[in-house]
DNA sequence: CGTATGTTTGAACTCCCTCAACTAGTGTGG
DNA sequence: CCACACTAGTTGAGGGAGTTCAAACATACG
């Protein structure tokens, strides 16, 4: 039920262009550290331009015509890698950009005052990144990679003026931006109304829903988050959440080892 | 700390068009049922533009420059009563418009499949409402008049006419669909990270807040809100948010009868 | 003015947290 | 290459914050 919605924002509006039908799980870097890792701890910006290819099965273009997309790629395209634990922005900086996931995966996170922080989202390849900045010009969130990952840099001026030009654009960003409020309300429900149990299940089922939409298999996945970050997510301790998965294992409702996780029984899953 | 930053959208750009100096509470309505109560379960349609008073100090014109919220005033403004307890949308209704109250109070509550409701937003006069439908067509929580309210109805199909004609009335949407973006955020993280005493702290503090920069006294409101309301959306049972007010009053930090409530320690309540 | 709805408070219970110990990977440096 | 440290994950035992159940009280709505 989660977010059902939401995960749209990944498929292309051409379906046939989706990544196919991988039936296993999504291509992990086995071998973490085998991509060369580029100077600089804050990740490398590469001023060329996002191939189209990679474009359609991203968040941004599902909804254009072909001309449309084109302007909008001369917008956008530089990308940025990085690398795992890396932040893309933290809190506090001036928002300039929003941001695509193009491979890899982050989570946002908000911090209290007083230190305690807390998971506020999980964004996988294809999804839209950075939107918490637009309220008041600056982030509200921290954002860092999960894995070493790649975003597509939306500047924001220009997709604004973009927006006033075309209007599956406008209409575009509206979605992005109504996606996320409902998205978050959501969680807002599964923290403030579910248990523990319920809570673990439908982020199990809400993962394998928006990877599935991204041509990648419901069944099993990695995922990269730590049980803290899960901990933190779904407002409650990461030793909670790694018994509850202990016992929707036993229960052969899933089968995990470690960050990999495949589900086994998809109904009894849904059923709590 | 709590949403901070979203609670400005409630301000006329012109501030000496704010309603004033009111140091006691919001105007509420003593004698409830002194407006003669329309036909119809559902409320009413008025005909009648939002007149300029009204319309400064509420949400949408923020920012807008004076011919550009005339423009606004054409588009927008018929209104509608809603009675307390009558819904103004539905969850899965169509979604035509955004809504801004104009007086009194609203809620947005999201289903669960099996039945349960959360409370997932408080607004009150000069908020806007309704954002949750932009995503899919359809809204995706209901909205509930906690005292008898009158909102703006802002054609959502016309209103993104406007904003393509004109950058601040963008600027002025965008802000809105971010701030609610951070606000359930921040929210997330009450739910997520705080203990009972803190997320009714918390609470307290985001109302007083919201109160304060729509004019009216910081330190004392009526909170249309049941128990049971205010348990729903802090994620907690009305017991425990009656307890914790209890013990709120003895320690010194606020005065509560009902749903009187005055703030008589504000560091206090800040420091949890 | 009476009844339904909302609020407060108490007492027992329970779900989840805290603290702790142990295991298994992963990266580092000798 | 192995030993080492370090991070991540699992599992157990005990305790506590908040829930549940219940009953009395207050408020306000029709």
């Amino acid at each position: 039920m989660l977010t059902s919605t939401a995960a749209q924002s990944a498929l292309a509006a051409d379906s046939a262009a989706s990544p196919g039908p991988a039936v296993s799980s999504p291509p992990q870097q086995r071998s973490r550290r085998a991509t060369p890792r580029a100077a600089g701890r804050t990740g490398t910006r590469s001023a060329a331009r996002c191939s189209s290819c990679a474009m359609r099965q991203l968040c941004m273009p599902q909804g254009l015509a072909p001309d449309e997309l084109s302007k909008l790629e001369t917008l956008i395209c530089s990308a940025r890698s990085v690398h795992r634990g890396d932040t893309l922005y933290r809190s506090g900086d001036s928002f300039d950009n929003i941001y695509a996931v193009r491979s890899g995966s982050m989570k946002t996170v908000m911090a209290h005052r007083d230190g305690r922080e807390q998971v506020t989202g999980l964004r996988l390849a294809g999804e839209a990144l950075g939107l918490d900045g637009i309220s008041d010009d600056r982030h509200a969130c921290s954002a860092l990679a999960l894995e070493d990952s790649t975003v597509c840099i939306v500047p924001y001026t220009a997709l604004k003026s973009l927006c006033r030009e075309i209007g599956s654009m406008q209409e575009r960003l509206h979605k992005l931006l109504g996606e996320q409020i409902v998205r978050e309300a959501a969680q807002m429900m599964v923290l403030g109304s579910l248990s523990a149990d319920e809570r673990v299940a439908a982020f199990l089922l809400d993962v394998s829903e928006r990877n599935a939409q991204r041509g990648y298999s419901w069944a099993e996945f990695n995922l990269r988050m730590t049980r803290e970050d899960m901990g933190s997510y779904l407002g409650m301790t990461l030793e909670t959440v790694s018994r509850t998965l202990s016992r929707f294992q036993k229960r052969g409702l899933i089968d995990t080892q470690g960050k990999h996780i495949r589900i086994v029984d998809l109904d009894g899953l849904r059923q709590v």
